[in-house]
DNA sequence: CCATGTTATATAACATGTTACAGTTTTAGG
DNA sequence: CCTAAAACTGTAACATGTTATATAACATGG
């Protein structure tokens, strides 16, 4: 069956460039079950962006993502609601609502720095390692490594170097 | 503002495959506004597979996009609602309904092959021309590059040669 | 000092992907 | 043949992105 996305290369490069980020992300998803928190792969970076620049309102946050401010709005509600972050009203700025690491957030973020983060890593680099060429080149030859060897496979295979 | 998915490389790959391919789809959906007929530029794709493959039942269809089937079943409620695809119950096997551009969509997908889809690929190819090296680096140019000017302005310039 | 514009966030409505599961047909094995 | 498994599609529930808009707080110019 033709890869109709493949085949038209350029003209579909959005969606395809979407097909591939979605396929890596339940990927790394799977990768991710060890962990005691259940939060989806897609909220890591959030999480990250907070660890990395530390408490930020909702709108510097979205620009740090490169999201829109509801999106970043949403997902901070939800990482609320399981206690991950949590939300305060700026000082001198009653508009601004800073957000923040709990400890248990911190707690989640230093145990994937430790455990997870760094096994992605090396899968994922494992995947694009040795690519080179055009894009598309290189995106067909991820699609195509992704399906003879999803992400977490590629951890053993990467340990064992 | 730092770029928290530019700066965790590998670690975020799929999460800006998505922003990037979004950013993109939204660019496009910009560039088929003169279009008459109002569709997303994510269901193109849908309908460039029928006029390149012919009818195809929808797990046929959903291979060869590379999605899921119920995202399929759901597109293709859509178009039909719209007459632009008509479902038809397979003789020969009753479980499968077989989709195919009705002879609207058909026109939609002529003119767009005529007038749109040569002017998005040249943008984006105009984009990406000239990317070498890691993926990473490839990708960051492409993220700057349409900072520096969205696909609707390559159109021009791409056309200028 | 107040009317008005700007900024920061939340909310609503939608788009479109996923997984899990239900309901038909079809197929195949004893 | 008939039953049980497999295949095909639809539906439900959710995740997470978007745009458009409302609301509250701040800033500013007369």
């Amino acid at each position: 069956m033709e890869d109709v996305l493949r085949s038209l290369g350029y003209l579909c490069l959005g969606s395809r460039l979407k097909r591939i980020g979605e396929q890596l992300q339940a990927d790394t998803q799977r990768m991710l079950e060890g962990l005691e928190v259940r939060v989806q792969s897609s909220q890591y970076p959030l999480l990250a962006a907070l660890d990395r620049l530390g408490p930020l309102p909702v709108g510097e946050l979205a620009q740090s993502l490169g999201v829109t401010q509801p999106g970043v709005t949403r997902s901070v509600s939800l990482l609320a609601d399981i206690g991950l972050v949590e939300v305060i009203q700026a000082n001198d700025d009653q508009r601004r609502r800073v957000v923040s690491l709990t400890s248990g957030g911190q707690q989640l973020v230093d145990a994937a720095k430790r455990d997870a983060w760094p096994r992605i890593e090396r899968a994922v680099a494992d995947l694009c390692s040795g690519l080179s060429g055009p894009l598309l080149e290189q995106l067909a030859a991820i699609e195509d490594g992704l399906a003879a060897a999803p992400l977490a496979r590629r951890v053993e295979k990467a340990a064992a170097r």
